[in-house]
DNA sequence: GCGACAG
DNA sequence: ATCTTGTCGC
């Protein structure tokens, strides 16, 4: 049990965090502070919910031309305060294919888990969850985008798969760098993205694939819950803006947005205690798979799969003629120059 | 002992 | 994740 937990009331006035910024030095001393005994507990968790992964597609939409049945994708996102120890999710529910938003709630929380590489779920996830128990049965999104990993990970169960199944709705992971999984790396990577031009994928693994927008860093997509590969890179594609997918884009400008309301003094809706309420949650499911509840699928080894890099060209080119921005080929060029720090 | 490591 | 300015363009 965290101390945290039991850290009653809401914060109340922004001055009263004028904290010290520590970033590097509390993150290490928290790193050390997880003991073994935690760590093996949540890898059991991990997992208990990665054999519960649905890994093909479960949608109430079809996946043909346009995606014609889809009319609300949903975006997650978690900012935090300079402090370190409170943070603000935030869910919002997007139209399709407009991509224009529908609905949103942003909520604080203390956060009562430290951020440990292959972990990032139980740092984030209790507080999503909740919010996504508020959404509106009218809104409840058909799909939803999350800031990480889905099936691409150590144990198949990055945040996306752990949010996914908590919820029940499908759910894709979206990650801005590379989580080593098996021979998967950032080097790797890197390599991958040299051959890819903006709007183009290829596959790093059975359960991930790296897709490079028209402008900006690659990203990593995999499948959360309840999605294949295939669609979930399909979608990221068909809503991806000129960097990020607009839902995650979106979630990430207004979590921002409500730290810095915060910041001016405004006051901000407070969660009181997503991770107590997520272990009920989490034990419920768990519960309802043993009594055969819940449908269970067969989990993709990603450290034993290998990797097929062969690139292939989008089904639609999102670029037609050379429309690469300035900032596009200066990011080819910086890529170019990082790979050959990294060649022998 | 030191490095690696999604957000 | 967070720390950060000016600057160019619509």
């Amino acid at each position: 049990m965290f101390q945290e937990d039991m850290a009653g009331s809401p914060p109340s006035c922004p001055s009263a965090f004028a904290a010290p910024r520590l970033y590097p030095s509390v993150l290490a001393a928290r790193l050390k502070m997880t003991s073994k005994e935690q760590r093996k507990q949540w890898e059991a968790e991990q997992k208990t919910l990665a054999a519960l992964r649905v890994q093909e597609d479960l949608l109430d939409w079809s996946c043909e031309d346009g995606f014609p049945d889809l009319h609300r994708v949903a975006g997650v996102d978690v900012s935090f305060f300079a402090d370190g120890t409170y943070a603000i999710a935030t869910v919002v529910v997007l139209s399709f294919p407009q991509l224009k938003v529908l609905w949103e709630r942003s909520a604080a929380f203390r956060l009562s888990v430290p951020y440990v590489p292959g972990f990032l779920a139980f740092r984030e996830v209790p507080a999503l969850a909740q919010l996504m128990d508020s959404v509106p049965c009218a809104l409840k999104p058909q799909v939803v985008l999350v800031d990480g990993n889905g099936a691409f990970h150590p144990r198949g169960c990055g945040a996306a798969t752990h949010l996914g199944i908590t919820v029940d709705l499908p759910t894709i992971g979206v990650a801005k760098d590379v989580l080593k999984v098996g021979e998967v790396n950032s080097s790797l990577a890197r390599r991958v993205s040299l051959t890819l031009a903006p709007g183009q994928w290829a596959s790093l693994c059975e359960v991930a694939a790296l897709f490079r927008p028209r402008m900006g860093k690659p990203l990593v997509v995999s499948p959360g819950h309840r999605i294949s590969l295939e669609t979930a890179l399909q979608l990221t594609r068909a809503i991806c803006g000129t960097s990020a997918p607009e839902p995650v884009r979106q979630a990430d400008l207004r979590s921002r947005r409500a730290v810095k309301a915060w910041h001016a003094g405004q006051e901000v809706e407070y969660l009181s205690n997503p991770r107590l309420r997520h272990l009920e949650r989490v034990q419920a499911v768990q519960e309802l798979a043993e009594q055969g509840e819940l449908r269970t699928s067969e989990r993709v080894d990603v450290t034993r799969s290998k990797c097929k890099w062969q690139v292939k060209a989008p089904v639609v080119p999102q670029v037609e003629e050379d429309t690469r921005t300035w900032g596009s080929i200066l990011f080819g060029w910086m890529c170019v120059c990082m790979s050959r720090d990294g060649q022998p």
